[in-house]
DNA sequence: TAAATATCAGAATGAACGTTCTGAATTAAA
DNA sequence: TTTAATTCAGAACGTTCATTCTGATATTTA
């Protein structure tokens, strides 16, 4: 009796994460995202249930597409500060391809604009954060001779850190059109930090 | 004949860069600004013209009231990485003073939120962000051993390094409410530039 | 084929938005 | 005090938004 549907909710994420990525959350109206999805707003709202819940899945969506398969690598038990480059350089040049300025993060650009306002987002936010620290951690203590003077506490601040310049990058390719800045920034800090770590 | 004014723009830009910089551009309606500010739909829209030149003069209002009081310092001829450090700490414990999760900086959440899709806000960001930039580089250099080996290019990055991190140290200021990890994230990237500067 | 059900495109709804307008209240010059 | 200019509070206007509803169309089962 059920007609088979031809849409599935994969693909309407797929399309939904893309918009909402572009224009963020405010500016994607239900109108947009009937056109850019292709789908019906029966089909949306029977799928998810409104925009909000839509929004959500989003980022695990965009975890498996973008975050995962450039981070992973970074998460190997024996990645460096060499594998949070090449981390880095990818990034940059998916965003490049896809113009600068960019719309860069999508969790970057949820940290600002909603996050604040939504304890679900915040969530899924931290989550991400907290889990591109783990990975950097993770390459540091790789990187750092262990019989070194940083301190445990040192490592994970500076893990902290990395965290913190790359919010600060993705913002900043919202703005400039030069991809070449920003990785020479971006491979500027890494030469700071690895000075710092292999000692005075 | 004329009534005399007892609403002054300067009051009206006051009250709105507040709002705006706790609520942000497109959250902020304009009977909230009409609530928040006192005055009169009339007043505002005879003093600004509407929303968005209203916007405007509050990233000058933000500088005098934010930035310079903290920022100066960083700009006198001899100015070196300790008053970058004083100049976080201030920011810092407005923050914590304020409330944290706070709303972070005006204007790096203009950066995000309002920049990319408006020219006279991007100009206003760029401005913002070159004058930091060119602060840092003041302190950079000032902190320099004349006779070391890193090259203005390098002192250069290192400025924008700086830029990129306080952009991003904004943006978890708006998700965290520990202010401790802000000023601990914050001294261990200063002195991870001050080990590169110095010279492994 | 016939009946039941899912999906379609888009109209309808009610609230919120930025902006403009109205008429009363207030002020300062005459 | 009278008059003209200005400011007041808030209603009105025209859009736009997220969400719901409607009637037609397509698909599946019986």
């Amino acid at each position: 009796m059920p007609r088979k549907a031809n849409i599935t909710t994969q693909n309407l994420t797929d399309h939904a994460l893309k918009h909402f990525w572009e224009n963020g959350f405010h500016a994607s109206s239900m109108d947009d995202l009937v056109k850019s999805t292709g789908a019906t707003r029966h089909a949306i709202y029977g799928a998810f249930g409104g925009k909000k819940q839509m929004f959500l899945p989003c980022f695990q969506r965009y975890q498996d597409l973008v975050v995962s398969p450039a981070f992973t690598q970074v998460e190997q038990t024996d990645a460096t500060l060499e594998q949070v480059a090449t981390y880095f350089e990818a990034q940059i040049n998916r965003a490049e391809e896809t113009g600068l300025p960019g719309p860069g993060c999508f969790v970057a650009n949820s940290a600002t604009e909603v996050a604040p306002h939504d304890r679900e987002v915040l969530a899924k936010v931290e989550e991400h954060n907290a889990r591109l620290k783990r990975g950097f951690l993770n390459a540091l203590r790789n990187e750092t001779p262990s019989t070194h003077q940083l301190s445990t506490k040192d490592l994970e601040l500076l893990a902290g850190v990395l965290v913190v310049f790359t919010n600060g990058l993705w913002s900043t390719s919202r703005l400039t059109q030069d991809g070449d800045f920003l990785r020479a920034s971006t491979r500027q800090f890494l030469e700071t930090i690895r000075t710092r770590i292999s000692g005075p």
